[in-house]
DNA sequence: TTCAGCATGTAATATGTTACATGATTAG
DNA sequence: CTAATCATGTAACATATTACATGCTGAA
């Protein structure tokens, strides 16, 4: 149940609307685990129901009402909880090292290949955009935000490494022919 | 649908009863997708009744009868299909990075990063080792070889970026003063 | 007037995990 | 005698994806 904590963690940074939630998951924490709104409102109905969030009802003038989420004592407490424990393996569940292995089409790898590369380039430009505007010093990082600068400088890393990849495949396939 | 894809470029490697997809999922393909025999054993039942796979019983004595499935010329058709298809980015899901971020109990984050560097450093050997013994002259493969390879590659450079990141906490936290 | 954005959801389907179930053989 | 390995699955549950549904505002 991890979307779980990871609304409790974005709703502790701040509480938000279930949309609101969305748009953060499209950006900042859904680098790390994607989630959908449909997604979202369904975890948070039944949050609600465990008391690990409450909501409240905000009119608006000329937009539908706002329901918005905050975090409960017993939301944070189950952050605790869960954050004392240890983190299992994270599996790795990756079509395209399966179509690799397949090596079907050579021509439709490279093609592929690159267009991921162009991904991992434009995510890593984000990322490190972001490292740059929000922890120009790191060294003076603490709690929350030492935290939030690890977990994004780890996905600095895996776009480099996955650039690195997407090289050593096409180095690999241009030496054999293909384009 | 990607577990199809995994199981079937199994089978065309040679084919398999579930049971044995189910250990080899464990080690060599299932590193890139993991999956449990009772998925594989879904999954297949699926397969067999669109035919991608068909299955013959075999006797064998002292054991269970064992049910091994061959890819049919269907299933090698649709794994073209697949291939020659573009794979989207794959969802990063990590409770790990979603706990940085929550940043509750930086003890017990250094004891988890520990865990997980030496689940890397584990991995990794292993990985090395296939390499060392299975592609030993990486510049003469060619074809399903070569993909094979290059998906290998792409676990090592994972595993490695993995420690990397895990010493960067590690040193981050230290110096802040955690053990 | 059409499309994008705001804001909320339900429903159906697909996929993945955990627990249960059976029964034989072989190694310790 | 006990546990592990071989071999097959079913069932219940949890989670994720895709499609559908509604309705308002503001900008092009």
């Amino acid at each position: 149940m991890a979307l779980d904590h990871a609304i409790l963690v974005s709703l502790h940074e701040r509480a938000a609307s279930g949309y609101d939630l969305a748009r953060r998951f499209d950006a900042s924490i859904g680098y790390f685990w994607p989630a959908s709104h449909q997604q979202i409102y369904r975890v948070l109905a039944r949050m609600q129901e465990a008391g690990w969030v409450e909501s409240t009802l905000q009119e608006q003038d000329g937009r539908p009402d706002k329901k918005t989420y905050a975090i409960t004592p017993d939301g944070e407490a189950e952050l605790d909880r869960w954050a004392a424990g240890a983190t299992g393996r994270e599996a790795i569940r990756s079509d395209f090292a399966v179509k690799l292995r397949a090596f079907r089409d050579p021509e439709a790898i490279a093609l592929d290949t690159r267009a991921r590369r162009a991904d991992h380039v434009a995510r890593l430009a984000a990322y490190e955009a972001s490292e740059a505007r929000f922890y120009p010093n790191p060294r003076a990082l603490e709690g929350n935000d030492l935290g939030s600068w690890l977990a994004l400088r780890g996905g600095i890393s895996t776009e480099r490494r996955g650039i690195e990849w997407c090289d050593e495949i096409l180095t690999a396939l241009e030496g054999r022919g293909s384009r």
